[in-house]
DNA sequence: CCGCCAGCCTGAAGGC
DNA sequence: TGCCTTCAGGCTGGCG
């Protein structure tokens, strides 16, 4: 699943089902999905809050020890109050009352372990509904950067919490070429891309997110934003703004799709 | 520091 | 019915 719209649609279901509740057992039928750490340091801890930084979940408790989980390409965490018979269970997390179930086909997610102040990751940049991704800090991220703005717009450490559906659907509507240098960008559509990742991401979580394909919602449902998607996956079909064809290119090994017509490269500089 | 690329995994879908 | 290729909501580490 992935998105910041997905974790998050994933971490409001999972809260009220999760905190308070204490820790019976881990069963990991796939050990290497933990990363790092150890689940025993978890054993009898208690839940106090499930939490989102980025497109991780942050699950402490009144332990040192707090649980890390981040979701990889096809990765979910079911709540389930008797086992059932899902696929590709990876690990469970029996709770006082309740199991927590992480269901990740392709194994690209894990767990980690690890107390609240030495987190798996480094260089985890605002997501775009934290205040201080703003102007000042999105031109500052992006000036002297040559790389086109679709692939940073991945990239963890300049904006967090956005993946490759939504990067597409956010350029759409801010009128961006995908190919576009982010140097090149001027004041104007970097604000556009500030409010819009914002809109976008807040408008997906409205729809509990998008399942394109593998993703589930905590209680086995589908996310409902794809019906909002305006380019993403649509390659061949007409733009809802202009009619014109959707075109799919790959950038960074990923596909980006997006309107020729509605979004615009910059005109080339005199010399250069 | 920056930009690019291979690699990590597994499953579904489409072509032949 | 195979067999093979391509494609997938992500991220890391290594290279130049």
């Amino acid at each position: 699943m992935p998105e910041l719209p997905e974790v998050e649609s994933l971490r409001r279901q999972l809260e009220p089902n999760l905190t308070g509740r204490q820790i019976i057992a881990f069963e990991l039928a796939m050990p290497r999905i933990v990363r790092s750490g150890d689940v025993r340091s978890l054993l009898g801890a208690r839940i106090t809050a499930v939490e989102r930084k980025g497109k991780y979940l942050v699950i402490p408790s009144d332990r040192p020890a707090a649980l890390f989980v981040h979701m990889g390409m096809t990765g979910t965490l079911l709540f389930q109050l008797e086992a059932g018979h899902e696929r590709f269970i990876r690990a469970t997390i029996r709770l006082q009352r309740g199991l927590v179930l992480f269901r990740d086909i392709r194994t690209l997610g894990g767990f980690w372990i690890a107390t609240l102040d030495s987190p798996p990751w480094k260089n985890l940049a605002p997501d775009p509904l934290e205040p201080s991704f703003n102007l000042e800090y999105l031109s500052k991220a992006l000036s002297h950067r040559k790389a086109p703005i679709k692939p940073l717009l991945l990239d963890q450490s300049v904006v967090s919490g956005i993946g490759n559906i939504y990067a597409s659907e956010i350029l759409f509507r801010a009128g961006i070429d995908p190919r576009t240098p982010a140097e090149r960008l001027n004041a104007r559509q970097v604000e556009r891309l500030v409010e819009l990742s914002r809109s976008v991401l807040l408008e997906a979580i409205e729809s509990k997110g998008t399942t394109f394909r593998d993703f589930r919602l905590s209680d086995g449902r589908d996310g409902e934003f794809r019906q909002f998607l305006k380019v993403y996956g649509r390659e061949g079909e007409s733009c809802l703004k202009c009619g014109r064809k959707v075109v799919r290119i790959v950038q960074a090994q990923r596909s980006s799709y997006y309107c020729p017509a509605c979004q615009k490269l910059p005109r080339a500089r005199k010399g250069g």
